[in-house]
DNA sequence: CGACTTTGACCAGCGC
DNA sequence: GCGCTGGTCAAAGTCG
């Protein structure tokens, strides 16, 4: 978890590099997860985005060996855990915001599939995957607890279908919030 | 009725 | 080895 902190550059540094640089390419129809990936690939002294990225080259994986057979045949293993093989990680961008909601409407459609109390936060960890068949997109949503205002979001893999909705409405909230930038 | 959430249980990884 | 913790599953419940 931990390997997945964020990162805006500090508010004082806003004119360099305003935090919604990050965020303008959305409106190009893209999902924030793509973006962020952008960043990922050119993190060599990037804004100090940090990602938990572990031995992943990059993200050709799109549909990844954790793929869960949607038709249910299970039996198997957990996915992703067999023996010999390395834990694979895909992709992760974690971000933090400032938001009355926890969830951002960032145009995918997600269902929850677990939620968890996360020690030393006195708020739970709330786990989402995307809908979209075939795509094996994750998310976590966590608000602070030192600072109940702040949402820490994480994608995890890269979506692999095109956005399901406008993202204007994204982009609305993100009108509506800010940045946080704590470091 | 399908899509989604809730929630307890299970499992693996990790630190001690 | 053991206990803690994070991540996921899956059954049951809820909602439109």
């Amino acid at each position: 978890m931990e390997n997945c902190q964020i990162l805006f550059p500090s508010s004082a540094s806003s004119s360099s590099f305003p935090p919604f640089h990050l965020i303008a390419p959305f409106s190009n129809n893209m999902a924030p997860p793509n973006v962020l990936t952008n960043f990922h690939q050119n993190r060599n002294g990037l804004l100090g985005f940090k990602t938990g990225v572990d031995n992943q080259p990059s993200i050709d994986n799109n549909t990844s060996p954790m793929e869960r057979t949607a038709a249910g045949s299970e039996n198997e293993m957990k996915p992703g855990k067999k023996k010999g093989e390395k834990k694979v990680r895909k992709p992760r961008f974690a971000f933090q915001t400032r938001s009355q909601v926890d969830i951002l409407d960032d145009g995918y459609r997600w269902r929850k599939y677990g939620q968890k109390a996360v020690k030393n936060n006195k708020y739970p960890r709330s786990y989402y995957r995307c809908t979209n068949q075939g795509c094996n997109v994750k998310k976590q949503v966590q608000r602070l607890s030192k600072d109940e205002g702040v949402v820490v979001t994480t994608y995890e893999g890269i979506h692999t279908h095109p956005i399901e909705k406008s993202t204007d409405n994204f982009e609305h909230i993100l009108s509506q919030m800010q940045i946080y930038s704590g470091y």
